[in-house]
DNA sequence: TTGAAAGCGCTACCAT
DNA sequence: ATGGTAGCGCTTTCAA
């Protein structure tokens, strides 16, 4: 910068200017300036620039699993949003261990990201990283989880909506021994567990507690709880599980234990991944628009970015939708 | 950092240095120095640390397609790796596309990250990124696809071999007319697709135009290649499709067309992506090691982020391995 | 073992 | 429309 200023007999301040199309500096100038830069190939230093303006253009997006290909659809989502702005997106992949993102947020904000956009693995009671969040005063909006007590920007859906959906679809079909495969203990795994709760009690139909068994991420584990779940006595007719790859294994289980699927057992999931189709049991499943919500969730966070004053905090629940396959097609008996 | 020399009554540099195990520094200093900082909460700014050392703790990952999880598993790899050395990493979702891809590369030099691991999406002929990387001094290392004209360090497998793996497993399977559905024009579709010939050549079969179609990547195209390919008369008994999201949309297509898989046509994928195991029919593939490729490619290239002279390229071919599952599960004919 | 001075490359602020 | 001064928060170099 300096060269280019000594080059063309200007100040320094011109040529910063200059390159920042600053209020009024003469379109000859500028000119003059952008072409030695091209000269020289230069390039304007962020670091630099961000420990003056305190700007990073960096944004941090914790997500808990990336292998999930939810959350790869959502981190497509906010890349594709936030990149046009001139954000660099930088993906913490947290494993869904608590501990982990609690470091990586510290990081982050270490590094001076100037938002975050976070689907956070911390179960209820764990709001550490929220209080360093709102003591740095970055702006961030949560994603697919709530966390109790944290008082944030949010895009998701409402999660006991979708399981009565799920919930209510497989009585619909006539299923009278509906089971679930429960997700974790944060607020989607909660929230779908409530709603499929709600779905039964509706229609009077007793809720049993061995049709509620835990199956937590992967597809291993949707497999074991399957096959936990069909020790039961009578076996269930119905599984809403917590999500696709829950799903995935418990056909798995199911068919490996020469069950048919739909006739002897429906099932559905939720998160509409993209292979949803290509499973040994198209799965019936549960739509969350995962892209649309890291779109979204990139939108709130540049408002708030950009914004002097801190904006208010906003709830947008996207609605859940029913995506019907195979594994739930059934005439209603 | 000021603060806390003045209330130690020090010098801001004891302070530094002491926050850093400087050379030197009593205990005793040290001890007074982190106990303040615990006490107000001190944390060192990373970007004036930057700016002066010119070492930022960012490494760009440079990728074509993070849904494919073949990437995705890269990516965890990676992160694994780099995370406990210090390391964030910045995660650029180029979407196959070789403009993309430029021009995040070149955001990235001007953020001084510290290097770069780079799946790239550039056609040959296309040589730009690298040779602003080259100039850029940045240590960086090529991951699956090797790049035509650029001499790096790299990490992957060999196409050809994993092609004439494939291949050679279908014709030891009996099939007799076997199809390919090729990927993109990068070094990874061509290997492959060299190596398909390869292993029909050698055994005096021959390599038929029609049993050649194009795939790209994503699922929606698998499934279109092959109905296009079961236009061929006579059909094949045995496609070697490029990567699992291909081979998944395939299985799919001939499935809908009536055929039996494996028992009328044998398919076999690439990559063994988590789910290929739960897909319709259960897909052979050749497994890549893909996280192995993302922790040894951080391990190059930490090795040439923390080497003060330029360290030789290096070429690291993982071997490619069979994973038999359904959808080759032939008698020998 | 500690400290003072200088400067990294840029921009904010205020003058001209 | 252009420029001078100061300073962001840290580290490096060299002196005490």
């Amino acid at each position: 910068m300096k060269d280019i200023a000594r080059d063309l007999g200007v100040s320094q301040m011109t040529v910063s200017k200059a390159l920042r199309n600053h209020s009024d500096i003469s379109e000859k100038t500028r000119e003059r300036v952008l072409k030695r830069m091209r000269e020289l190939n230069y390039q304007p230093d962020w670091i630099a620039r961000s420990m003056v303006t305190k700007r990073t253009y960096l944004v941090g997006l914790v997500l808990p699993d990336l292998m999930h290909s939810f959350f790869a659809e959502v981190a497509g989502g906010v890349t594709r949003k936030l990149q046009p702005l001139g954000y660099q997106v930088v993906i913490s992949n947290t494993e869904e261990n608590a501990e982990t993102e609690r470091t990586h947020v510290a990081n982050l904000i270490n590094r001076k990201v100037d938002g975050f956009i976070i689907a956070s693995a911390q179960r209820s009671g764990q709001e550490e990283p929220f209080r360093l969040l709102d003591k740095s005063e970055i702006p961030y909006v949560l994603i697919d989880r709530l966390i109790p007590g944290v008082e944030a920007t949010y895009v998701g859906v409402k999660d006991e909506d979708l399981g009565e959906l799920a919930t209510g679809h497989l009585i619909g079909l006539g299923c009278k021994r509906i089971a679930h495969i429960r997700g974790p203990n944060v607020s989607t795994g909660v929230g779908r567990l409530r709603g499929y709760r709600k779905a039964l009690t509706k229609r009077k139909m007793p809720v049993r507690n061995e049709y509620i068994v835990s199956g937590q991420h992967g597809d291993s584990t949707g497999y074991d709880a399957m096959l936990q779940l069909l020790k039961a006595n009578p076996r269930p007719d119905g599984v809403f599980c917590y999500n696709d790859p829950v799903a995935a294994g418990a056909i798995k289980a199911a068919l490996e234990l020469g069950m048919r699927v739909p006739e002897d057992i429906a099932i559905i999931g939720a998160g509409n991944v993209h292979y949803s189709d290509l499973l040994r049991v198209p799965l019936s499943t549960v739509d969350q628009s995962s892209s649309i919500i890291g779109e979204k969730a990139a939108e709130l966070l540049s408002e708030r970015m950009e914004s002097k004053k801190p904006l208010p905090v906003e709830r947008v629940f996207i609605p859940p939708r029913l995506v019907l396959r195979e594994s739930s097609n059934r005439r209603t008996a």
